[in-house]
DNA sequence: CTCCTATGATTTACGACGCA
DNA sequence: CTGCGTCGTAAATCATAGGA
């Protein structure tokens, strides 16, 4: 039974990539706090809710983008660009 | 007025970010042996006691202190299962 | 189908803070 | 003051999805 368990766990590695919603929602919020991308648990469920995914996958996702965009960040400017209109769109309306 | 904020380096907005000390030990992944018989251990008791501590450790050839933090992330670990997963069986 | 890279999840190792 | 607890995280690594 354990067996089987640890193998139920492992099938979580056979992921789905997120929608184009949840990416939309996770990057949206990451690229207008780029100064501290750290959302708070409240921030987090709202942010899983809005994407259809769980809190830890909203987690999941923070920390790898973190590491991932400070790594890179070159590889990254023009998604950032991206956002950042989208932001700047928003806060006009 | 207000040369109080940290002014972000529009070029590196990580600079503030938090950041693992250089000193940190690189993350060493175990072997399976080493972990199976950790899992062992923690099916045995969730919980370390000294003398136990410093048997897996010579056993396995780690630390205590990595003996120590294994069970604290153990622990972690499987209160993440059962939250993501309340009802099983 | 075979690479290869992107991406989500998991695994070590700490810092910060709590409690006894 | 010691020392182990949890919580949230960095960074590395794993494992698969997906595209050329």
């Amino acid at each position: 039974v354990m067996i089987l368990r640890s193998r139920f766990l492992d099938a979580r590695r056979k992921r789905r990539n997120f929608s184009k919603q949840a990416t939309e929602v996770l990057n949206e919020y990451f690229y207008s706090h780029l100064s501290n991308p750290y959302p708070s648990e409240e921030a987090k469920e709202d942010l899983a809710k809005r994407g259809g995914i769980s809190v830890s996958q909203v987690s999941n996702w923070f920390g790898n983008k973190r590491i991932r965009y400070k790594k890179n960040m070159g590889k990254f400017q023009e998604e950032a660009n991206i956002y950042a209109a989208k932001t700047a769109v928003d806060a006009t309306n | 007025a207000s040369g109080d904020k940290p002014a972000i380096d529009p070029n590196n907005p990580a600079a503030n970010w938090l950041h693992a000390r250089s000193t940190r030990k690189k993350r060493c992944p175990y072997t399976k042996h080493q972990t199976l018989e950790l899992e062992k251990e923690f099916l045995f008791n969730m919980y370390l006691t000294r003398d136990r501590r410093y048997e897996v450790a010579r056993l396995l050839n780690l630390t205590e202190r990595q003996v120590k933090i294994w069970f604290q992330n153990r622990r972690m670990k499987m209160k993440k299962i059962n939250k993501d997963r309340p009802k099983d069986e």
